[in-house]
DNA sequence: TACCCTTGCACAAACGATTGTGCAAATCTA
DNA sequence: TAGATTTGCACAATCGTTTGTGCAAGGGTA
């Protein structure tokens, strides 16, 4: 049942209908008396506006995309919980897309999205993606905000971790802890996450006057396997590192899968720090000792961007950005 | 710009348009040269038909929905992941709803889902999902589809796993390996699937003339706190088990936490089968015999079956259940 | 009684598509 | 050349809302 029949059972116009249940009544001149009948009368038939003919009329349905590279990967999951939480609650809804780490696939479904009319997109782009992708989403006829990695170039707002101080971080607990020759397992290096976060390693290394061993700088991905054969590279040098810092939450899985084929005991024979605090961080053994993203208020933040920015107010920032919080455990000796 | 500008500039009628667009011209004697300057003209002008408008006119707007209690989980990420592809690939797109694992949060979600016109909905339902609710959801406006948890009771179609099979498999591996008193961490007590799980165990106990000792059978939810208090309480018996199996993805890491504060070995001390392949499973030490269920094909058949139903053509079964595998590693003695 | 102001609602035009049908012009048949 | 057929497209209704405006009835004032 439809508004329109509601009208017609009350011997209303749908006009009326729909401002009682807008709650425009008063604007309109809708009596009370009768805004209560169309109200009784709409629970009763459990009838509500359809969001389509709504959606239509407004040019605008309540939904927003969340485009992320791995939902399977547990920072992105608690994104997408968060996120959808916020945006639900302002009666919103998310349509949820996979990009699989694929730049190719971003773009397809990018191109898919588009074509579908969204209110707004939050986007946690693909290692690689194309700035000339996120050009092109400058001028998409809605707002997009941007999560996770940071392009300088592009004006779109984004949220994401200071990803220069949290490699800084890392590598200043190393440091502290009395390791020198410390091994990096980067993800994608053409990221701007990536290189951030390399850049705050580098930095920590320098002001203690050392240097980066390059064979010891591994990994090319975000995938698992890249994860696997980036940890192959470092614990295979012939001088191994006595410490070592996965760049991003997948790289910490190769790890641990090749410190066990060699049989290395963590921390004895190697210290490690982590990206990403996971649900078995704190249960593998050694406890992970890792650096947390602020995950919720990230999610937090990028939603209220977009509601910001698709209710027309101006957002307070443009750059959001957040620090990470090092979480000690047991895995740096 | 929409097709009816595309019209104007072509001097031809949105009907026209539309028709060549859509790729009904030839049923509607649209010449071949007319189709190819509309799909020029399309394609130069980046023009698509609006869903919303397509969509109010067909009354399907090519969405279906989806629940889970916590997408954080890696089943559920894992499903959330292959069903949005199933379904992109169909062209429609993925609403995602996250119930928090809480029976209230999943009516006040499903009210808010059924005011949006969605074309299906893929719900895995929370554990103590009523069966009130699911009765409601029989005769929704669109097709339901249930994974991961069965109700006797209930008509809709249904993917899930042999959960009793399952549970077979977990104790029958204990017994196999020479353990007797087997200890079951379990989560929702009213849920069939906990239940179904639980019969397994039982079974194959009985079968080797065992009983479980009540004392050993603990849990009562899908939360990781849940978790751990159920492995207190399993581990603080006076008798200690000599083998434990978690009856769902959360409660190993409770039963890890647990251990490792009571300074308990694995599989030493103790022999651990959990549910639910995790990406972590094969890094901890030692690594996890698990239970694992075919998520992929579990999503691929959800997806296909909404499919199905959302075009009318009766689907060849109404329950499909599938069959886990044991993964045998490091933690059974 | 004549006039004006308020109250309470309905009319109708959008929003952007799809689809059955109708109507000319072009082509064919006799 | 007249009539029948086919070809190619447009008209108009429809999906379910929202919203600016119009219009009648009721009440008050002079």
């Amino acid at each position: 049942m439809n508004i329109s029949e509601l009208a017609d059972e009350l011997n209303l116009s749908v006009t009326t209908v729909s401002r009682a249940l807008s709650g425009q009544g008063e604007k309109y001149r809708v009596s009370k008396a009768t805004v209560q009948r169309v109200l009784d009368a709409a629970e009763k038939h459990h009838v509500a506006p359809d969001p389509l003919g709504a959606g239509l009329q407004r040019g605008k349905l309540g939904m927003v995309g969340l485009l992320v590279p791995d939902i399977t990967n547990s920072f992105f999951s608690g994104l997408a919980r968060s996120i959808e939480l916020v945006l639900r609650k302002r009666g919103m809804t998310v349509q949820l897309c996979d990009t699989a780490e694929d730049e190719h696939c971003e773009v397809e479904v990018l191109e898919h999205i588009l074509k579908r009319r969204l209110d707004g997109l939050i986007l946690a782009p693909v290692g690689k993606s194309s700035e000339r992708l996120l050009r092109a989403l400058e001028s998409a006829p809605f707002p997009v905000v941007i999560v996770d990695r940071i392009f300088p170039e592009i004006t779109l707002p984004t949220v994401s971790l200071d990803n220069e101080a949290a490699g800084r971080l890392a590598a200043g607990h190393l440091l502290a802890h009395g390791h020198r020759r410390i091994a990096c397992l980067r993800g994608d290096r053409e990221s701007h996450t990536d290189r951030a976060r390399f850049r705050g390693v580098q930095a920590a290394m320098q002001q203690a006057g050392l240097q980066l061993d390059p064979a010891l700088v591994q990994g090319a991905g975000y995938t698992r396997a890249a994860g696997v054969e980036g940890a192959q590279n470092i614990l295979s040098q012939p001088h191994r590192p006595d410490a070592v810092i996965s760049l991003n939450g997948q790289g910490i899985l190769g790890i641990l899968e090749v410190a066990a084929e060699k049989n290395l005991q963590i921390p004895a024979d190697l210290s490690v720090v982590a990206f990403d605090e996971q649900p078995w961080s704190a249960l593998v053994k050694p406890p992970l000792t890792t650096i947390e993203q602020p995950v919720e208020l990230i999610a937090k933040k990028a939603a209220e961007l977009i509601c910001e920015k698709i209710s027309g107010t101006k957002p307070k920032q443009r750059h959001i950005v957040l620090q990470a919080v090092l979480r000690e455990r047991k895995s740096v000796a």
